[in-house]
DNA sequence: ATAATACTGAACATGTAGTTCGGTATTATA
DNA sequence: TATAATACCGAACTACATGTTCAGTATTAT
């Protein structure tokens, strides 16, 4: 890719995650944008379609990262084919931690439910691998559908709590609240 | 308050839950709204500041209603004052399903982020209400503030499930899954 | 050096929000 | 039933954002 290209593209995804940590995704505007990124209005238009993709864009990146992340070997001491069911939650809760790309920022903004939502669609597939380390007394007697997204759900409530609490508590002590919890 | 007045605010509403229930609230114009209602432009804005309090002012409305007859007295085998926990909670499923204003039809739309946000809202000072209710071995290990978001989320997700799933089942089983969820 | 390609920025068309205002219809009330 | 108050109408208007176009300029790859 042309570097004119790369390096238009990033100075847009900056200046957006910028302002969305400032205000509303409703209520920033292309001229913003491209004001914040000093770039030409028809050069926005050539990378993206519309502000709408553009976020549809910035979170794809920002969650292919963290969950391709999580599948791979890393410098964690955690990695995905163990077997124990927290290893791959408290990796991603250390993902997280690190704020790779500023995805914590967004996840604390007001644009947080945009991203929460994203967040638990890309989850769900990972629960569902590890839907039988859950089973219990009580899990058998609801639907499985039930249960996923019960646990889906609270694992993306608690890193709302996490996170609208001043992220105090470490991903350890985190992820054993999740685990309470359930 | 004049007949008029009335009239013209209850029309607005219903044309308003009409199109929420086809379209995102982003893309209803007002244009649509008064058309639908069969009121003039001046007329909306006479009654309605923006786009926005409208959407405020029927949640207002929607929730209001619906947590206010929670916390009393109606024709249903639960009353508010029962000291199971499950009554409230069976209750306020139960008033769901009679989709009082639509209330259902609203949190099924495209739009139900925007009120699932809201019932939840609404449900955490009941929540905070019943909290000894849920005391358990594990649940004294998790601060209360969790505990309660826990509590609080588990429900609306519950109810979430309940709704893309096609309300199949009845109000006690939800209420079931509920508690054996927690 | 050159051809391809990306960026610029102003001008433009389109569409929506919200306001204004003179005229009309409905309401309360006396 | 007459009257004053008030709600509604609707067209015209301002302001602003989106998305497009295009001729000119700068950067890149080769």
């Amino acid at each position: 890719m042309d570097r004119r290209q790369r390096k238009t593209r990033e100075a847009i995804f900056r200046a957006f995650i910028s302002l969305l940590s400032e205000k509303d995704f409703e209520q920033i505007t292309v001229a913003e944008i491209i004001e914040a990124a000093d770039v030409g209005r028809a050069t926005f238009y050539a990378h993206f379609e519309t502000k709408d993709s553009l976020l549809k864009e910035l979170c794809g990146e920002l969650f292919c990262h963290i969950f391709d992340a999580t599948g791979r070997h890393c410098d964690h001491r955690h990695i995905f084919d163990c077997t124990a069911p927290d290893s791959v939650f408290l990796h991603l809760l250390q993902h997280l931690q690190k704020n790779d790309n500023n995805i914590l920022d967004l996840l604390s903004s007001r644009n947080n439910e945009l991203f929460l939502r994203y967040f638990k669609n890309n989850l769900v597939k990972l629960v569902e691998s590890q839907l039988p380390l859950f089973e219990s007394e009580k899990s058998r007697k609801l639907p499985e559908s039930y249960r996923i997204n019960h646990i889906t759900s609270t694992f993306v409530e608690t890193v709302r709590w996490w996170i609208d609490n001043g992220k105090k508590e470490s991903p350890e002590v985190i992820a054993e609240y999740f685990f309470l919890a359930l």
